[in-house]
DNA sequence: CGTGCATTATCATTATTTGTGATGATACCT
DNA sequence: AGGTATCATCACAAATAATGATAATGCACG
């Protein structure tokens, strides 16, 4: 059964005549004749009364609704891709966690309040796995650590970030390697792209690596910290929004250190869905034109 | 676009690969994609991502909704029309009230409690309009006065009915021309298979015409007759089931008047649906084979 | 960093289907 | 009956889908 044959047949009852339907889809009306014959035998009934007007039989009225409802799906896909309507559909995107606790609540209601068709669905996971989501079609979008991920996807930075140590007591300065080797570390799962810097820092301190927690959650996270339980690395940003929650105090790290990039991964332009193009050519998202760091990226 | 490009896409997208694909529609790769190739540019976005196992982009991903939709639908289709499932969609009846009032309330349920995926939809209308709109399509099947309608319609005897002269007074038998004269008939609207016999029935007695008042509904025939306002024709089945509410009384007609056929009407066999198939092939209606009376038939 | 295995792309070819235009058959209206 | 509309049929042209062979590509493993 083609979708022609469908759109034929409509044009037919529509119009009332097999000559007026042709004429109305620019063919012939053996063409139409032969549409109809052919959705009649594959179909096992006749559709129409072959009168002046035509008339839908019993099975052709029931026809008529499938063929109704097909051929509007049919139009609405063509439309979705190639008709300038608005996007509909879903928006699956990803995001670091620190990310979706700053900077998503600004970016996403101004999306939705624009595009209200459609619908959004945010996944946080570290970056390792966004990446991995991404290629594999689960996500159409991530905000990951910048850096070359080698493979196709395209990266755009979006945030700059300063990375900070964050300590439950005042701190002066980073601490000196025999202090930092007396403490743990809080961190996310495998794959945080902050979670490079503790290693780095250890590293360039002198001192051995540290006990690292690794907790799933922002709040299990400044919680610990809050209470003593270690030190975390995390984004300035992130720190001072939590900072009338917990009682926080943060340190400045190396400069090398401290600068990451957060960038929206996507496959290449050729690939967007329609509310994905939407989401990436809005103004909700800024736009830092400039080489992300490649250090500390990917993984 | 073709259903074909959208099966053999989804049978991509779950196999995993253009060959296994292939494999599973029977036919060859470069088939598989040729189809997906000719979809990318009427879509103008790449949907899947060639790699091992194939990965939906963005756009595919929504693609893969509109294309599980429409196959959905189009094998639904197919299915209602080919495959032996349940009988569904609408079926739309045509029924004299005298029928619907009294024969109908025994058929209609033990369909609706066998095939309860039928909605059914019926109408009320004097004979001649329930064949007209049968012939227009807007129709599965009608119940009327059996006769030889002539053109492609099927007509199948299902009720035998005796009318009676129907009376607020008692009656010893047929009045006379003279007291026929001077009395008022009530009847359904013209075109109902009935009221013929009124103008039979009073040309056989050698009465003039007497005028007819036309009422659309059975109850308000009934009344009427009841309170005294004229005589009405009527089958006996009907009077009986109404005699509980309104002091009726009724008169035997000569036997060549009395006898009518009700029959079911529909286009001929090769146009059913599936639920008109169903409905005419049941135990609910009975089938009285016998040639029909084409006396007092048709309008 | 090749080698081998699996994948998809390309291409020439055939088969099938769709679309065309002319003609004939049929009904309907006057 | 004649005129006018309708749809069916047919032979043919054009377009498209399917095929099979081969080339190009990507990926894993040593």
């Amino acid at each position: 059964m083609l979708i022609r044959s469908l759109e034929i047949f409509q044009a037919v009852v529509d119009s009332g005549s097999f000559s007026a339907a042709a004429e109305r889809l620019h063919t012939v009306q053996s063409n139409v004749t032969a549409h109809i014959k052919k959705l009649e035998s594959e179909l096992g009934v006749r559709v129409l009364e072959r009168r002046n007007p035509v008339a839908l039989t019993s099975a052709g009225h029931q026809l008529l609704g499938y063929a109704r409802r097909i051929g509007d799906l049919h139009s609405e896909a063509l439309n979705h891709f190639k008709g300038g309507g608005e996007p509909t559909g879903e928006l699956r995107l990803g995001s670091m966690e620190t990310t979706a606790a700053v900077h998503l609540p600004r970016v996403l209601p101004a999306f939705s309040r624009r595009w209200p068709a459609v619908s959004l669905n945010l996944r946080t996971s570290p970056s390792a796995c966004l990446l991995d989501e991404l290629r594999e079609g689960r996500l159409d979008a991530a905000f990951v650590i910048a850096g070359n991920v080698g493979d196709g996807l395209a990266m755009r930075p979006v945030f700059r970030e300063r990375l900070v140590l964050v300590s439950g007591r005042p701190l002066e300065s980073v601490p000196c390697a025999a202090e930092l080797s007396r403490t743990s570390f809080l961190s996310f799962r495998q794959g945080c792209g902050y979670r490079q810097t503790v290693s780095v820092l250890l590293a360039e301190q002198g001192a051995p690596p540290a006990p690292v927690h690794e907790l799933g959650s922002l709040d299990a996270i400044l919680g610990c910290v809050s209470a003593g339980m270690g030190l975390a690395v995390l984004p300035e940003s992130t720190v001072r929004q939590y900072r009338h929650r917990y009682p926080l105090h943060t340190v400045a790290l190396p400069e090398a250190l401290s600068a990451v990039t957060t960038a929206i991964a996507t496959a290449g332009e050729e690939t967007w869905s329609q509310p994905l193009r939407a989401f990436m050519e809005g103004p909700w998202l800024p736009d830092l034109n400039e080489p992300s760091r490649p250090a500390l990226a990917s993984v």
